[in-house]
DNA sequence: CCTCCTATTGATAATGGTTATCATTAGACC
DNA sequence: GGTCTAATGATAACCATTATCAATAGGAGG
């Protein structure tokens, strides 16, 4: 019944465009980003593309201001969090550090813990305090 | 010139409100239970105290489904992070663990850190999983 | 190459949380 | 009380995201 999935230019021009984004941008951004750069996507389309991506973690996402931003996932399936320049968007990925103590604190609260999440937030070396 | 600020009954009802929630609730949320309690405010007047009291730290706010969640913040001004329950929203502070490694690696991309999230999502024992 | 089926697209309307507007109300100091 | 102006609140404006639905285009089979 829903065993099919079909190969699109524009599902690829949006990953594309994701991948050479230089760090989390927004739906909006990448809209006009393809428009730019001679691809144009409908902006439904890279909303459903960018929905479809986050959702089974080809690309990782966190709220900003005045809407979420979007990043294409270096490493797929692992678990890691972000180093973010809150200037130009740019980010790496961390390596989880060590959780243990998550869950120590869960089950003295005696919760079961489903997900959690971490972002670093800063200024990276090219971008001036102000 | 800006060294003046009023005393208002719906400043403190909404400061009521947030702090007689069980966890984190939404804009709308407050705006209901202040009317249901008898003491309502405008909702424009809601999120003007919420923002007010996010802003200087006496409320902390997390991203949701369908728009951000308030709590009232127990400890203003000490640094902590949340075990939320994702059923009822019942919330519990929690101290904030070694975070040495985060300046570690952000000094390791050339970083400044200005701020980080850490949020822990989960079902407290009061709420089964289905 | 042609046809059919239907996933996908895209222009646009609808949704919904949040903020801006602005006339009115009401603290606080005289 | 009177005055000044911060604060309120009903409502309109905003804006990111989602839903709608007719038109388009994969791709499997003939």
């Amino acid at each position: 019944m829903t065993g099919d999935e079909r190969r699109t230019a524009q599902k690829e021009a949006v990953r594309r465009a994701l991948r050479q984004a230089p760090g989390f941008v927004s739906a909006g951004e990448l809209h006009e980003r393809l428009a730019a750069g001679g691809n144009a996507v409908g902006l439904a389309t890279v909303y459903r593309q960018l929905n479809a991506l986050a959702e089974d973690g080809r690309a990782d996402t966190i709220p900003g201001p005045g809407g979420r931003l979007f990043r294409a996932c270096e490493a797929p399936g692992v678990h890691h969090h972000h180093l973010v320049c809150e200037a130009c968007g740019r980010a790496f990925e961390l390596d989880a550090p060590d959780e243990a103590w998550i869950r120590d604190a869960a089950t003295e609260h005696r919760f079961t813990v489903t997900r959690h999440v971490l972002e670093v937030f800063g200024r990276c070396a090219d971008c001036p305090t102000y």
